[in-house]
DNA sequence: TTGTCAATAAATATCGATATTTTTGCAAAT
DNA sequence: ATTTGCAAAAATATCGATATTTATTGACAA
């Protein structure tokens, strides 16, 4: 075994190290909406080659967060007010579908995989946002997880993400948590675990409807 | 001008060529699902460089059309009748509301490109097939473009394609315009331009679940 | 036989260089 | 002033070669 390894953690290939900086950099609006992407530009501020910076500029258009232009590279997808509101619309009722259906389907693993989940979402209010986002995302996730529906899936979790770019949008400053976030989890948590799929979807529906109000305002200049 | 031009009607990037050449591979089923698809191997058939191939294949991830395993390249996706069953169960749920939505929103002018969406359909059922499937997305498409929600609209446009290829992978021999689709395309249209929600949708709901059911047998061995 | 391990072969991922295309800047003309 | 045309610059798209990683094969041991 070789000792000197200077820290060569490079867990995946650069592709995916670069798609990972990339979607967290439009998620947290540090590449700017509609802002146009710029290989050479990337490469040097990744620290990588061109060819992956192209490649995994090429996997984010998958989720909406990346457009292509043929011949003429590529930009960071646009945002607007009917944007984030035709998200919050689809989330809705595609979120509310998932919901039923997982409840629908419920086990005891999903009940535990749910109760895990908001535990260690609420353990990661530590300060550190990026971690709370991934648990966050995880439990609105976990509940949408028992629909047995992989599309579904995977459009509900795009959707989420278009919808953080939109919180950091908005909440430049404001902390969105100053609400009583915790004890809307909690709602929709018992109400998921006791089977009450109507309560669920309320608690569901109430909690991104009030996000989405929250946000419009800051939104309204988009 | 140069008039020495060896037909160069390159249209558009080796891309946009090799993406539109390998979308149709895998909706026709010439790439059959599950399959791994190599790159020295595709590059040689498209006569292109591995780059745009790449580059494709990672596009094409976008449209749940290919799979990439980091590390370990691409494959066709997968088919199985839960796919199939799911694709067809989304579209419903998804159209149906495209359509009420672009039936709320009407106007004259989407009216009118339903007639002539509706028109080019019919005129193209001279054998020419990849050219009747065209007008086929074209006219599905046009009935759900008046919703003003662009991502539902990719959602549906993509569980269009995803479908297709279930048509090809179950008819391979089977022809399924046998059945009178052309009437049932009349009524979704009469209803559409009429202002008919409920029945456009009864009609678009009852042709897909008409093809679902004519499918699900020959698919039955997935 | 079956399983393990090293050597080999195959395929992917990435780099660096080049060809094309688009954009920009500026001068000349309307 | 505004537009048109053309060259220069910038950026993208693509190629060909190489480095890495994964898959395969076959000998050897259990």
């Amino acid at each position: 075994m070789n000792l000197i390894q200077p820290t060569d953690n490079k867990e995946t290939s650069a592709t995916r190290a670069a798609y990972l900086t990339l979607r967290n950099m439009i998620l947290t609006g540090e590449l700017v909406a509609g802002e146009k992407l710029k290989i050479e530009q990337l490469r040097a501020r990744l620290d990588t080659g061109a060819s992956p910076v192209r490649e995994a500029l090429s996997l984010l258009t998958s989720d909406m967060l990346v457009e292509r232009l043929d011949q003429r590279g590529f930009r960071a997808a646009p945002a607007s007010l009917a944007n984030f509101q035709e998200i919050l619309t689809l989330r809705c009722v595609m979120e509310d579908m998932a919901l039923r259906q997982s409840i629908e389907n419920t086990t005891p693993e999903w009940e535990e995989s749910l109760v895990l989940a908001h535990h260690r979402m609420k353990r990661a209010t530590g300060g550190d946002i990026p971690e709370f986002e991934d648990a966050h995302k995880a439990f609105h996730m976990a509940l949408l997880n028992n629909a047995g529906s992989p599309i579904l899936l995977r459009y509900c979790g795009q959707l989420y993400d278009l919808n953080i770019r939109y919180r950091y949008l908005a909440a430049a400053g404001t902390n969105y948590q100053k609400r009583d976030i915790a004890s809307e989890h909690e709602d929709i948590l018992d109400a998921a675990v006791t089977g009450d799929a109507d309560a669920a979807s309320t608690a569901l529906m109430s909690h991104y409807r009030v996000t989405g109000d929250y946000l419009t305002g800051p939104l309204s200049d988009l």
